[in-house]
Formats: structure tokens, sequence, C-alpha cells
DNA sequence: ATAGGATCTCTAGTCGCTATAGCTTCAAGG
DNA sequence: CCTTGAAGCTATAGCGACTAGAGATCCTAT
């Protein structure tokens, strides 16, 4: 039985993410020592690792729980999971084109600054002046880069 | 001058996001109609243009606060600006990199799937077993896709 | 005059953590 | 056996950039 801080070493999860895991119900609620302290077993560990892994391709943590209770019954059709990985690759290159279309925009926008006067900048002039880009960007939900 | 709904609808940013931007001081403080209604000269608006535009391509709200600064001073050197963008730049393009490996090995799992049952299927099995990937991925601070 | 849309303020919620405070428990060294 | 310091515990608040809701007020058109 591991610790959580051995659990955190062995996955590469931080402890405050491992308890925030378990408190909204994604981890079960761990076995406790004498001294109230967590403990974890191999099952956790993998659950923890699968975790992680989905995370780092992006899943959201509803999607991960979703993919945790297929994972959990294997003897289930899993279009569920395609389902799932699908919409996931859709969005990913949803943001690809769009973070490809903004490197374009601020390249363009680099290119033309001659890092003179802020009044001949050419960075502001065109964040001033949307009608100076090449293309249209998103409009929507999807501002982080 | 225009009212709050008339300039969110001029320049596409929301009427709360508006007074957001107002409550973080990204906007100055609106002047007021007799009934204490927000009213919105030409000026603000262009500020408004801008916020919006430097949002579409990615820009933090502290990002844009400094650009703002800057556009409001013609005389200063543009390195400053400059600096910003190209701090921009690379972190779309360090993005962009991200984003293809994720792609690529979701990819990879969706191909080698197939939508039987969940003891046999790739996309589980790969999210259990990092081993299975192709590559490594990055473990940090950039999980959102 | 009144109906209904627009606006006001204030608070709380989103996501996925991260940080802090103030406490208890555990493991290693003397 | 005792101390010390690391690691653990709970609970709460904060991050960024909004978004949603409640309940009150205002403005405009008929």
């Amino acid at each position: 039985m591991l610790s959580i801080g051995k659990l955190s070493r062995a996955t590469g999860v931080k402890v405050p993410t491992i308890r925030y895991y378990e408190q909204i119900g994604l981890l079960p609620e761990a076995e406790r020592s004498s001294g109230n302290q967590r403990l974890y077993g191999r099952r956790t560990q993998e659950r923890l690792a699968f975790i992680r892994h989905a995370r780092e391709l992006g899943f959201a943590l509803e999607d991960i729980r979703e993919l945790l209770a297929l994972a959990d019954d294997p003897e289930r059709s899993c279009a569920a999971a395609d389902r799932i990985a699908g919409r996931q690759l859709a969005a990913v290159n949803a943001r690809l084109r769009r973070l490809e279309a903004l490197r374009d925009e601020l390249e363009r926008m680099l290119a033309h600054c001659s890092s003179g006067r802020i009044a001949d900048c050419r960075v502001i002039e065109v964040l001033g002046n949307h009608a100076l880009c090449g293309h249209e960007h998103a409009t929507g939900d999807d501002l982080s880069a």
C-alpha cells in the first residue's frame, strides 16, 4: 500500500490533485491507515495512471468519468468510448485549425513591425483595426491560446 | 452615445462581459444616463474592439492591459508590444506542436479500435497503458484541448 | 398608462486545479 | 525514548475569463 506522496511520485499526479480527484468522485474514497492517512493499492494506482493519460490527451474530467465507467465494464460495446475519443479528436482538430490561423496572423503582425514608435507599430495597429487582418477569426468560445 | 446593449451588438462582446471589463479596469468607468444606465462613446467602442480582437488572438487580459497602455502612448517604442506579441506567438506555436501530437495519438487509438467489446478496445487499452503510445506527451501545465 | 424588454447590482457558478493555514501523524537520528 | 522535520490531514479561498441567476429599476412603444 502506498501513501499519497508515493502514489504522487509513482504517477506524476500532484498530491492535492489526487485528493481533488477523490473529492469529485473520480477516484474511490481511499482506505485509511490507523492514523487516518490515505493508502492506495495497485488498482487505484492504475486508475490514476489512466486518468492522467487521458488528461494529457486533453479529455475533460467528465469524459474521463465516462471512460472509466466503460473501462470497468469489459463486456460492453466500446462504441461509446469510440464516440468520446472521436469527439475529442474533432475538438483537437478544430483547435488546431484555429491556432494555425492565429499563428499566421501573429506572424504577419510581427513581420511588419519595424520596432519603431508605437504610432507606427503594426502590432498595435492591427489589434486596433480588425480590417487589417487577413482573415476572420473565431468569434465564440475558444479564445484561449 | 450607445447603450450597453447597442455597444454589445456593435462589437460582438456580450453585455455582462463589457461590465466585467469595466469592473477589472480594462474599460474606464462608463458615463451614466439620468437613470444610471451606462453610455458609451466612440473611444470606448474602439477600445472594446481592440480588446476583442486581441482576445481572439489569444492574448490574456493582462497582456491586453499592457497593449492598451502602449496604444495610449504613441511616442513610446513599440519594442514592448513586439515582445508581448512574440511571446504570444511562441505560446501558440508550443500549443500547436502539442495539439498535433495529441491528434496523432487520438488518431492512432481510433484507427486501431475495432468497435467491439470494451475488453478489446484499443482506446481504453491505450489510456490504461501509457507504454502503448507512440510517444511521450507533455506532463505539465497545458492539458486543455 | 401599461407592457415588456433592457438595464441595474450583487452573488454564485464554471473548470481543473493550486495555495494557504493550522493542525496531526509518521519515520529517522541521537 | 525523544525529538525534529517531512509528510499528511481538513477546510477554505483563489486563479482566469467569463456566465448565469435573482430581484429591482428604467426606458420605449403602443
